[in-house]
DNA sequence: AGAAGTCAATAACCTTTACCTATAGTCTTA
DNA sequence: TAAGACTATAGGTAAAGGTTATTGACTTCT
């Protein structure tokens, strides 16, 4: 059978005359592109590029196809087109809440193409706990959550969205130099275990971040709770020791000279970001809509639950 | 990613406004019709056929999918055409070796549509038997030969085209009544068995094609070989006994009231149809034509090896 | 000429996809 | 309400399509 993936390859090797420049443009290996060229020369019955000149050219027969083929994905392009002509029609509001530890990081990534691709349809973002969200999903003062997993509640429907790394911000200058950046957290503090372990945020049912703040002979510390990431994070730039922080709030900020983000070195802890509406829900259509762009226009790895290990829940 | 397969679907289920009947059309089943559709939907995040309806419609941005999705298949049906009117500048001559059990029901198959494809080659057909094959490919007397498998001769190329079941032709009155057109070799004659196991003609590098006749008391026989499958069928029609026979003879058979077709219940025997080249082969470019054009206009069933066991192997 | 470099093809392996059969669920119709 | 018609879901298998590592064929540069 002939694919769209295989003219899509026919047209980069056509365009670039070398196969692994195509190939890295195609975002594959060289050897997968290769294969699949051969697939389709060999379905065809005809050669469509001639390997031995260099740079590689297509065949007489080549041209044509290439030819063909170009207009073959261009018809296929408008797919996409006519769908998006349709969104301007999608109607709608939604009044959505999200946990104050993503809200400012996720929702600039995605708010501005969202309205764009869906003009008729209004959104009204609240920025909520995990429990005043899960109220306000009962209550209908929201139609929709957007929290970490798990929610344990039977009367509700999630959805996955994607998978955040948990990092570290760290602030003791011996790490500050090391040219590694992951670090286990028995480097940071041994003392420290016994809280890790106990009351880990790592292992509660949604994450409550927290920092851990050595006081000057090193040894002691106390631990800040908040929903402010950015006080978290001011906290151990001024005080010393270190907070964990979500992914996209790592990626958000700037680094500054008195700490630095770093990974877990024992395992990727991740947290499943997953979207919770009523089971009766009327606006389900929309919440389709709005996961699914999410879903694509969050940076890629995002999605890639098994780079790490996913944390927060009771039954792992 | 959105395939050229899943386009086919939805075209069929707008022709037909029927799921299974479109699958049918598709040569595929339901269910995987079902699910490539459902996958096509939520890719493009919109739903294209209202299913709650009798019979299924599309919904109003699925009538607009659907118009596109036909100009691209269009689009996309338009590349063998371009290959085949190349086709029509492919020059040359081929002169081609043929087993006289394969010949007479393959080459009407395939010899049509070949020469109406490629009008520039001409060919020639000879009939050979398998040694006269492998010796006319060396004295360079015919271009290429279609045999058996094996081809023990490390001097030449071979390419595999199909497999072709071994049937029985049978004449036998008890046999005749079966419901089951299944036999096993045990039931038609016990004493058989010895010639069975020693020269079987399902052992024999080349099939050997042989008729077994009973005399009137039923349990000595003689065993006839010849080239002619022809001549072999009659032996039976008018002594009784029964014959190996090729599928592709069989099914171009029509069956008389004396003798019937039949499948060896114990397995599946399947000889191995080759192409046969020499290594230096000049024209290897046709040959390669040829081969693609059998695989394709054969049924497509002969392309099955797995649904029987290959014989005429010495190594199995 | 011989060594190093460039580029596509091949090999071996792994994950995902696409298919199958069987079964369940949801409507309509008798 | 039972039966029939139709699509969806589940679970398992085989093929497709991906990866990294290696090979092989040509250039190009000492």
């Amino acid at each position: 059978m002939v694919t769209l993936i295989q003219l899509e390859y026919i047209i980069a090797v056509d365009t670039h005359r070398h196969f692994a420049k195509a190939a890295q443009k195609c975002f594959v290996t060289q050897p997968t592109l290769s294969m699949q060229i051969k697939k389709l020369e060999e379905h065809l019955g005809v050669v469509i590029f001639d390997r031995s000149k260099q740079p590689v050219v297509p065949t007489a027969i080549g041209e044509k196809i290439i030819e063909q083929s170009r207009i073959i994905l261009r018809e296929s392009h408008k797919l996409p087109q006519i769908i998006n002509s349709f969104n301007d029609f999608v109607k709608g509001h939604l009044t959505i809440g999200i946990l104050p530890t993503l809200g400012p990081y996720l929702v600039p990534q995605i708010a501005g193409s969202f309205t764009e691709a869906y003009p008729a349809i209004s959104i009204h973002i609240k920025e909520l706990n995990p429990k005043e969200l899960l109220n306000g999903l009962k209550k209908d003062v929201i139609d929709l959550g957007i929290t970490a997993a798990p929610v344990l509640d039977d009367t509700l429907f999630t959805k996955s969205l994607f998978f955040e790394e948990i990092m570290l911000y760290v602030n003791e200058g011996k790490y500050l130099k090391k040219t590694d950046d992951h670090i286990s957290i028995d480097e940071l503090d041994k003392s420290i275990l016994k809280i890790v372990s106990k009351e880990h945020p790592l292992r509660q049912d949604t994450l409550q971040l927290a920092a851990y703040l050595k006081n000057t002979n090193g040894k002691t510390f106390f631990k800040y709770e908040g929903d402010s990431i950015e006080t978290l994070k001011l906290l151990v730039e001024k005080e010393g020791g270190f907070t964990f922080i979500p992914e996209m709030s790592a990626k958000a900020h700037q680094r500054t000279q008195s700490a630095r983000y770093m990974h877990l070195k024992d395992f990727k802890p991740l947290r499943e970001i997953v979207m919770v509406v009523t089971k009766q829900n009327p606006n389900e259509r929309l919440a389709n809509l709005l996961a699914k762009h999410i879903k694509e226009n969050v940076t890629p790895s995002l999605l890639n639950q098994s780079r790490g290990k996913v944390i927060g829940s009771l039954y792992e």
